[in-house]
DNA sequence: GGCACGTCATAGAGTTTGCCTATGGCAACA
DNA sequence: TGTTGCCATAGGCAAACTCTATGACGTGCC
């Protein structure tokens, strides 16, 4: 079983103020209709009530953010800003209602999903937005899973959409390639491999004292598969459960964590973490799939589903 | 001057239930200390407050998020994903507050910065969250402008640091390009546009009644530069003052929009636009660099905010 | 085996926050 | 000049939240 570090009492993050979504829903309301008045019918609420909580907010943000006149509201400039701002948040909590919505119905869907862990925690939610926007009535379960159990779930009529991570296909369902994952063999910025520019070998990857997933998942499985020419992985420094205290034994430094890209693109890009670049033989990358029963019609939501998965009408 | 639409009360988008930051930070906390008792200390608040939250939301969700026991609480696995998906909301969430705060100080922040609009809006408060964890202590000034006077402020010592778009850098100044912004040509998805595969000429491009930014802007000026040789753009069909109206026009169908990329990559992900291909001649990217004094030192904070914005360790 | 420690849950009181209805002032337009 | 939207203010009510104090439960140590 998993290891989990017994307190993680480590830098005390600074204390954040948390913005207020229903204000920030409403401002973006405002901006969309024109009007204080208008923004409060559409979320219901009350005229005096909606010019209060925008008075709030800009009192405690300290910005003026309408202009307001006898003829309506409009954006400041500062306005603008922070309302684009604010739309990124609420999108994020979107994609968070979704998920808890999609998690919620599990068995009772119209539309049942099973997905393995990387796909339903970093891509399927944003996915199911994406639906929502065309077929809104329909109800999607989510059920998180294996690969294998995945398979298993369609065969048995348990779920009509699957997505699962390996090259493994089996003969008796359909499947499309949706996305790439690839493993990354992340550091902090202070350990030795993040200023090394010599591309880390097979052979040092597998002599190294790793962070690394628990034997059986499919995180691991890739590795080893990866590692085969060189005997696998050497023994883990730690091995954990799943990735969040993965990312943290690998923030804290102690070792090279090979993990998925998904799970740490953030902090790669603001630099918390930083990528070892691999020698070209190794190649640690695989392909997401969504695999569905051979003789199935798929429903139109799943098949809009599938086309926004695949990269919408512009493959990036 | 734009014309804003009078009032814009189209498809009520279905009321969104909004999540409790609160209650998510707690939950995070949570996750990472092991026990309710350490998280409520992290975040200030007492015990039962927090365990009454926890319980407040997972009866909201719907979902059980903690295992509890006496030797302290770990998250399910529905909590697991919760987890996740609430970390990003509060990542946008810092996005945010990191952006009101810059825009706030404005004038007197440690480390001034000026940038355009496109900047300020859709790179930079990021690139702000990822500079704090190391310099937590730099108060960021931020001033919005277009490019001559963001020169002009750095100029007169009014900024320390500078982010503007387009090929002009003045022969006073150091510059570094962090990265590039391509317009791109998006039309809601039943436009016919949508469904041509044949990329769309200069000419035919110059020939249409496009939604476009108001002339003297960025935007704007990149367009008829690239569409000279075909004597530019011809009248537009609705010329707005900002991205977000044009935006909605071009969700609403009326005609294609040109914008920048940063603006529409979210709807073009989620299939609500779609990108019109360009023939090849025809080029509307354009650099986005970073700007500062000939003679001035960067300070340290500055360094590694180009370093982020630049890509960090690894260019992508 | 018993005691101490840490965990989480419950109860009750006090305070704060937020909402709505009703009203007033102001500018634009007919 | 009257009418029609818009926003701001005031007052009363209700709900939500927080804290302190306490209880119950399992673990581990002596």
């Amino acid at each position: 079983m998993a290891t989990v570090p017994p307190g993680d009492d480590r830098p005390t993050p600074a204390p954040r103020r948390l913005p207020d979504l229903h204000a920030l829903e409403l401002l973006v309301a405002v901006a969309q209709t024109g009007s204080l008045g208008r923004a409060a019918a559409r979320l219901g609420i009350s005229q005096p009530t909606a010019s209060s909580r925008i008075r709030t907010l800009e009192k405690r943000l300290g910005l003026p953010l309408l202009q307001r006149a006898t003829t309506g509201s409009q954006l400041t400039a500062a306005g603008v800003l922070v309302t684009d701002w604010a739309n990124q948040v609420l999108e994020q909590a979107d994609v968070l209602a979704e998920g808890i919505a999609a998690l919620k119905s599990q068995l009772q869907g119209d539309l049942r999903i099973a997905a393995s862990l990387t796909l339903a925690e970093h891509l399927l939610p944003g996915w199911l937005v994406a639906m929502r926007a065309h077929y809104p009535e329909v109800h999607v379960g989510l059920r998180v899973a294996n690969s294998r159990l995945v398979v298993q779930a369609l065969r048995q009529g348990e779920a009509e959409l699957g997505f699962i991570e390996g090259p493994w296909t089996p003969a008796d369902l359909q499947s499309l390639p949706v996305a790439r994952d690839r493993l990354v063999v992340v550091t902090a910025p202070d350990h030795p491999w993040a200023r090394r520019r010599r591309p880390v070998t097979g052979e040092e990857l597998s002599a190294t004292q790793l962070l690394l997933r628990e034997a059986g998942s499919g995180t691991r499985e890739t590795l080893e598969r990866a590692l085969r020419p060189w005997h696998g992985p050497s023994v883990p420094l730690l091995e954990l459960g799943s990735t969040a205290p993965l990312r943290s034994a690998a923030l804290g430094g102690a070792a090279p964590a090979v993990l998925s890209d998904l799970a740490v693109r953030d902090d790669l890009a603001a630099g918390r973490l930083v990528e070892t670049s691999l020698a070209p033989g190794l190649d640690l990358s695989r392909t997401l799939r969504a695999v569905w029963p051979l003789e199935a019609e798929l429903p139109a939501a799943a098949k809009h589903l599938l086309w926004i998965a695949q990269g919408g009408p512009a493959q990036h």
